[in-house]
DNA sequence: AAATAGTCTAGTAAATCACTTGACTTAATC
DNA sequence: GATTAAGTCAAGTGATTTACTAGACTATTT
C-alpha cells in the first residue's frame, strides 16, 4: 500500500496538471478540491518543490505550479519522491534497497525472484504513465459515465 | 510493501514445500533454518493452519506439513492470508476494498485506474506462481550459480 | 508419567503515519 | 510603508500498526 502522503501528492499534482499553463494555485484550493488536510498537503507540496517537481511563487497571486508539463511527470516518478514503495520486498527495491536480514542468498531465492517480477511489472505501468495520461483517463472516464447516463 | 509476518510465512511455506511428502517438520527447525523468530513464526503457522493450508500433529514425532500439494497453493494465496497487500491502494482491493474518503466518484478518478491496471498485474504474477514453482526457481538459480563457479 | 510439540491469550516496545502548531519569510497592493 | 496574502520550516503529538515475547494450556507419543 502506499501512504495518503503519496496519494495525496498524487491528487493534488493531477490537480495542477489539469490547470497547467494558467498560472500558480493556491494551497487551500487544491486542499479544497480534494479534501486534504491543508497543514498536510503544505508539507508535501513544499517537499516536492524542494524535489524540484513543483515551483512556487509567494505573496498575493502566489501559490503553486509544475515545473515541468504533464506528459513528462510519470506517476512512479512522484512514489517515489513521496516515499511510496513500488517494491513489494526491500531486497528488490531499487530506491529503497535493503538486503533481507534472514536470507542466506539473495540471488538464488526464489521468492525474491518472484517479487523482482513484480516491481518490474509495476514499474513499467508507473513509469509509463504520466500525469498528463492521469487527467486524459479520468475525463474519458467521466464522458462515458454521462453519455451512459444520456441513454438511460 | 509486504510485512516481515508475510514474508516469513512465504519462507516457511517454500522449506514445507521443499520437504512436502516427508513427514510432519518442527516449527523449530523451520524457524532455524530460515532464521525466523521461533515465537512468531509459532503466530503465523497456526494462522495458516486455520485457515486450512497448513495441517498439524502434537506431541513427539509432530509438527506441520502443507495441507496440499505446493503446486497448488499461489504465493497470491499467501499473501492475502497472512494480510498482505497486493493493492497499492485500498480502493482497488478484492480482499480489502475501503473506498478512499475525499475521493469525488471513484468510476472517474484516474488514479484509481491506473493503480487498478498494476494491481491486476501483480495479481497476474502472483497468482500464477505456486509454492513449487517458488522451489524450482530456487533450485534452478542455484544450479545456474554452480555452473558458473565451475566454469570460472 | 514424562517428554515432546503444537495452541492460545495477552501484552508490549518501537516505529511509523498522519497529521497540527506556531513562528517566520517574502511579495504584492493600498 | 503598512497591511495582507501567501508560502516556509521546525517541532511536536496522538493513534495505529508491527513485530514481536511470555506464559499457561492441551494433545500425543513413548
Amino acid at each position: 500500500m502506499i501512504s495518503q502522503k503519496s496519494k495525496y501528492a498524487l491528487k493534488a499534482l493531477a490537480v495542477l496538471a489539469r490547470e497547467y499553463g494558467k498560472g500558480p494555485m493556491l494551497i487551500s484550493e487544491i486542499a479544497n478540491q480534494e479534501k486534504i488536510p491543508r497543514t498536510f498537503l503544505e508539507l508535501i507540496l513544499l517537499e516536492l518543490k524542494n524535489q524540484g517537481l513543483l515551483h512556487s511563487r509567494k505573496g498575493r497571486g502566489g501559490g503553486y505550479f509544475l515545473a515541468k508539463p504533464p506528459q513528462s511527470i510519470s506517476v512512479g516518478q512522484i512514489l517515489r519522491m513521496t516515499g511510496g514503495p513500488l517494491a513489494l520486498l526491500p531486497c528488490v527495491s531499487k530506491t529503497a534497497y535493503r538486503r533481507c536480514e534472514e536470507c542466506h542468498d539473495e540471488r538464488t531465492c526464489g521468492i525474491r525472484l518472484v517479487m523482482k517480477e513484480v516491481r518490474d511489472a509495476t514499474a513499467k505501468i508507473l513509469d509509463a504513465t504520466t500525469l498528463a495520461d492521469l487527467v486524459k483517463r479520468g475525463q474519458l472516464a467521466a464522458l462515458g459515465r454521462d453519455a451512459l447516463e444520456f441513454s438511460i
